[in-house]
DNA sequence: TCAATTAGGCACCTTGAGGTAACTAGGTTA
DNA sequence: TAACCTAGTTACCTCAAGGTGCCTAATTGA
């Protein structure tokens, strides 16, 4: 088994997991990172690829991933206004070990649906 | 870089990593993992190790890592009670790409603490 | 006798995440 | 002239996560 450590002496405080965990395990994050993988994208396409969120959390989502250093934020002064949004390194690459954490999801959904469903 | 797909036909519905994400991306779930990796643990042993749990949100993450299919619960008919958790095959399983991303949170947290003070 | 320990259950409260809808500005199109 | 598109911002609302405090029942130790 992999050997894995969380916990620290001041009680799981500045735990760097857990941080992580913080920042891109919300309901949206993974999926921007993920789009952005593909290309670069403005904003309204981000909106319109995903679909179903809303421009609300799409923007706060967006502020906080870039202030992170996950991607970059850059807007042309044109009219219309033009936004495009794309991965750091850093951004590029989380998604190695999180491509793991994917995959290990996909090879095992239909069991974690299965145990659900037991006592639904 | 990792080629991933979050995205489906349906909207990113009944998507498996979303659905993983949803229950360990919590502030615990991963974390009580970790601690049960060590050794099987008693619901009071896991409530101390832990630190800062309530107990109300210890044994509602267990019920649902239980009822997922991550960690068995074994009770003793003694008194005081005794309740044994541990994990599953598919518990122990998750912990290996649990593990590389806990790696990368390990090896970057110190770029993601610089970023993020730039702009505080 | 009194306190502590065990694994919870239950009522109540606060906070934050996320949603909806309406608004902005400048330039393009019908 | 009127509507549309861009990338947001703001006010308001809802719901779930998580916390606190108090309760239990049998048994052990001081």
């Amino acid at each position: 088994m992999h050997k894995v450590t969380v916990l620290d002496k001041k009680g799981a405080l500045d735990c760097p997991i857990r941080d992580v965990i913080n920042r891109i395990g919300d309901k949206w994050s993974l999926l921007i990172l993920v789009v952005l993988s593909e290309q670069p994208t403005r904003f309204n396409e981000l909106k319109r690829t995903i679909g179903d969120i809303s421009q609300k959390v799409l923007t706060k989502v967006l502020k906080e991933l870039e202030q992170e250093g996950y991607i970059t934020r850059t807007a042309y002064d044109e009219s219309p206004p033009k936004v495009v949004y794309d991965l750091t390194e850093m951004g590029i690459s989380v998604l190695t070990p999180v491509g793991h954490l994917i995959d290990w999801a996909e090879k095992n959904h239909a069991m974690i649906k299965g145990n659900r469903s037991k006592t639904d």
